[in-house]
DNA sequence: AAGACGAAAGTGGTTGA
DNA sequence: TCAACAACTTTCGTCTT
């Protein structure tokens, strides 16, 4: 059982609105900034309109959320009771904050430089921020490189949101490899206990197509190879990128605008022979081969 | 010469005993 | 914890256009 530091008393009372445990005693703050864990992720769909916010939300990515308390040291404060008390909650106080907040703006400064890099949507890089914080909170950060953790909690972030960002992407932009990256996003899922669907195809399609700039018929002609390829349950286990690389080569065929394996394999980050890999069974399993060389045979043409 | 093809060997992640 | 496994990568020689 938890007590308190200054009066040793077990009448904690968890305040969870205001994010603190306070002691009902000596009405010492033990823990601000606690994470809200309840509304806000699922909330989509809702008829629950309790649940709903209204007004300006904490923002995470201020190093206090804008909040920041500090306990005084005016005199009024003093006349109050007794003088070591208030002085030791005080230096308690510092204590606490200040490495945590210090932490804390080294890495929000970090997220706002690899967040600048990507283009992340506001939304994207608040809810890295948050959920940076919550790593900090339980120490994870400890031993690790505050980067590492940062680039974690940009790509799951990025990831919960459907964003189109690779773990390439997340990489360059935080100077670290793949490898590390993914033992640190792994590593703060776990910890935090954050689940995270297999990223869909369907969020790469238009990144790649554009950057082979391939018209928007041929994307909704991949979009539509997508979701055959999901009915047909020919997704489970493969890599989102690959499918969203065949289908789009695949697509760029029959719509006449064909494009090598060799550069929608540049654009995906993945190579030419899952490209080839990919198309062949697709081609093949859906159905579409006879279609296929048809429109390779008129692009020849 | 460019592009497509596929075999072979290696890597990292998942799964199940 | 270990082995088996599928997907993916790297590399490379061959075929087609």
């Amino acid at each position: 059982m938890k007590r308190c530091p200054e009066c040793q008393s077990n009448r904690l009372n968890q305040n969870k609105e205001a994010g603190e445990i306070v002691c009902k005693d000596c009405g010492l703050v033990l823990e601000d900034k606690l994470v809200d864990f309840s509304p806000e992720w699922t909330e989509h769909e809702s008829e629950d309109q309790s649940k709903r916010r209204t007004g300006a939300p904490l923002t995470y990515t201020q190093h206090d959320q804008g909040l920041g308390t500090e306990i005084g040291n005016s005199a009024d404060f003093y006349r109050l009771g007794n003088k070591d008390k208030f002085y030791r909650l005080r230096r308690w106080q510092r204590r606490v904050s200040t490495a945590i907040e210090r932490n804390l703006q080294l890495a929000l400064s970090e997220l706002k430089r690899i967040s600048s890099v990507l283009h992340l949507a506001p939304a994207v890089e608040e809810e890295a921020a948050r959920i940076y914080t919550m790593a900090v909170q339980k120490g994870l950060v400890k031993g690790r490189g505050l980067e590492h953790i940062v680039a974690g909690a940009v790509y799951i972030s990025s990831r919960l949101n459907d964003s189109s960002l690779t773990m390439d992407d997340v990489c360059r932009a935080g100077g670290l490899d793949k490898k590390e990256l993914g033992k640190n996003y792994r590593f703060i899922m776990r910890k935090l206990d954050i689940k995270l669907m297999p990223a869909d195809p369907v969020n790469y399609v238009h990144k790649f197509a554009s950057k082979l700039d391939l018209s928007p018929v041929t994307q909704t002609k991949a979009l539509k190879l997508i979701d055959d390829i999901k009915k047909n349950g020919l997704n489970s286990g493969k890599s989102p990128k690959a499918i969203a690389a065949g289908a789009l080569y695949l697509a760029a065929i029959m719509n006449g605008e064909k494009r090598t394996q060799e550069k929608v394999a540049m654009v995906s980050n993945v190579t030419e022979v899952t490209i080839r890999n990919r198309y062949k069974e697709f081609s093949e399993k859906l159905g579409i081969k006879k279609h296929l060389n048809k429109a390779l045979k008129k692009a020849v043409a």
